[in-house]
DNA sequence: TTGACAATACGAAAGTCTTCGTAATAGTCT
DNA sequence: AGACTATTACGAAGACTTTCGTATTGTCAA
């Protein structure tokens, strides 16, 4: 089964997408040991959970080794951008600047952070001309 | 039951949250009336969420006319900035500018919310200094 | 008072998510 | 070959979500 406008990750396939962005194809145990520095979870866990993410086709596997080498089909970008989609739809109604005026709520912000923000309008200010 | 670092709502939840933003208190029925304009759903569908939202804590009801009267606990920009910083992190590991990059992305933003953005950005600024 | 109607309460089914235990399998070493 | 180990496969429990049907309760009018 393979549709095209895959379907949003939950919290904990979120989780192994971004060990696997990271680190690129890994194995199960690659994958474990990344997670369990962060939380406690079992080996099987994550395999069970990889074999799901395999049926949905979030993530694809090569079976050529023993250990199989699972990697994302999206590139972190595009799942990104989903999940990013998704709350400024469901949340603030599409309302970039809502999005962030609440991001940024009662939050210190670095001045690199706020550069890096007023570079990213610059680039869309100057692309919609 | 009241605890206060309130859990994020389900999409359901958020739904209907939204619903007594806009209108303030309301009745099952107007909850339900307003919903129904944009997906089928059943009464006691509405009725169930609103009692077990009342359980969870996020909303509170005033029992005192026949048909009760419910109301969000948080306000509107309580729970906004916690969906908010949730993805921040779940997805962007706290980079705000990354947040913006992918919500923005691939997307015609109008210069009003584009100069929103930018006396956001001044707003804060000006905070931080 | 009783019938009709509207509202709430309750329970349960179906689906998804997360987690793990156990079984089966495949490779490795002696 | 046989024992040991690492890996995958499978199934299932428990929690949570969403949905709705049915029962109960309250209100008003005739």
């Amino acid at each position: 089964m393979n549709q095209e406008p895959l379907q949003k990750p939950t919290a904990s396939e979120l989780e192994i997408l971004r060990v696997l962005w990271a680190r690129g194809p890994s194995t199960v145990r690659e994958v474990y040991q990344e997670l369990r520095e962060r939380k406690s979870l079992g080996y099987t866990t994550v395999l069970k959970l990889l074999q799901i993410m395999t049926a949905k086709g979030s993530v694809r596997r090569n079976e050529e080794q023993r250990a199989h080498v699972y990697q994302a089909c999206q590139p972190a970008t595009e799942t990104k951008r989903q999940l990013a989609r998704d709350v400024l739809q469901r949340v603030f109604e599409g309302s970039a600047s809502e999005l962030m005026l609440h991001a940024l709520e009662g939050r210190r912000t670095s001045q690199k952070e706020l550069h890096e923000l007023r570079r990213l309008l610059d680039e869309y200010e100057g692309r919609s001309r």
